[in-house]
DNA sequence: ATAATGAATTTTGTATGCAAATTCAAATCC
DNA sequence: GGATTTGAATTTGCATACAAAATTCATTAT
């Protein structure tokens, strides 16, 4: 019965944090912006206390800088950051790849063909933000395939990092293309529950990314 | 000059964090126990606002849980967690070591030739106390090797979660000499710089010692 | 004696207050 | 005119205050 189930009180500063991490990672505070508690209390309409509760844990997840006595700043990119984190990105999403051709069910595989159709479509169509939203929601089926939870926390932490370098890199219509293609064959793979090959399909796929992200 | 640096002012929330990390990852309050802000308070003699930061950053690094209403404890570490954690370590463990035979300096893998030697003093010695605190420098030593801040701070944050289970366990004489066999193996393709092999023996490593752990 | 009730106490979550540091700009000097 | 200084206005960091929730504990009823 769902009414027997705990009632979920969501703590100010828990609420902020989401809203704040949404703001970021989805690209709208632009890097290296100063984040201004006063203003931001009054925009939520929350006091400084939860705000600031809210910076320290953003600190602690790379996507904002504190800097003693002179408050927050959206994290920047660097292309080192890039150079970094890619590796890592490769090494769990292999991970999680392998584990979910092991653990997912037939059923949740049929869900992730038919994100791999809509993704396919929304290529078709050249719907840019449509085919970043899917791309996003199929990367994150495969790891929630995995049944790992922190593997997937891990992996979304690091991924928010880089998401809005993502946003705002346009693949060229070859690369879009093979994109695609790469998809499809980790798909086949993740059907053929073939861990070892989705593992390495994922990292290359992966690895084409951080190219293009390359400036 | 030294007195033209910067003086670096720790922030008192960034403070209570680094304590409270040690006193929980070094095993020193148990897990499960609950804790009180008025006392820790009183104990470092700060106001809660900094504790309650410290508190927050500490549960999204997974070492405290926070539950609405009622406060913090110490985060319990599950098998489930461990067989969690491991698959996790072992992957970014072999990405840092491999990259570490790439890039470590001739003088940064001869400094780890002395932490083997002194390791294997302390095992000869039988003494486990400083076995496992040399063991835990080597592995932090490979991973500075691999010069990749955020896979450092990734694996640091991982590891941290897990290091009170690794102290708690006693290997048997049989699994201690194995285990200091398998650094020096690992040591050997270090210093060959074999990248792939120095990853397999990481991972084989890890592996074993999340076995050490079962039960 | 045990369970249930509810008032007192403690603890938690958020807001506010205050001192120190930083920023910005007008005023000063070269 | 441009650099430098100085002081007011913000802004930050921490402490404290207060309301809501949870816990404790004595009291009552079964």
């Amino acid at each position: 019965m769902e009414s027997l189930q705990p009632i979920k009180r969501a703590s100010l500063h828990g609420t902020v944090v989401e809203r704040l991490r949404d703001l970021i990672t989805e690209g709208h505070v632009p890097p290296g912006e100063k984040i201004n508690e006063k203003a931001l209390c009054e925009a939520y309409g929350v006091s400084r206390t939860p705000l600031r509760e809210a910076l320290k844990v953003l600190a602690s997840e790379g996507l904002v800088t504190l800097t003693p006595n002179r408050g927050a700043t959206v994290a920047e990119i660097t292309e080192r950051d890039l150079d970094e984190v890619f590796p890592i990105l490769m090494a769990l999403e292999g991970l999680a790849g392998e584990a979910a051709c092991a653990r997912m069910s037939d059923a949740a595989i049929r869900q992730l063909r038919v994100l791999q159709d809509e993704m396919e479509g929304h290529y078709e169509a050249g719907d840019r933000a449509a085919y970043f939203q899917t791309n996003q929601a199929i990367h994150e089926a495969i790891l929630e395939g995995c049944e790992n939870q922190t593997l997937i926390a891990t992996h979304r932490a690091l991924a928010g990092r880089v998401r809005r370098a993502r946003y705002l890199a346009n693949m060229s219509p070859a690369r879009w293309k093979q994109a695609v293609e790469e998809h499809a064959a980790i798909l086949w793979a993740i059907e053929a529950r073939d861990g070892a090959r989705t593992a390495q399909l994922l990292r290359e796929h992966l690895s084409n990314k951080r190219e293009t992200l390359r400036g």
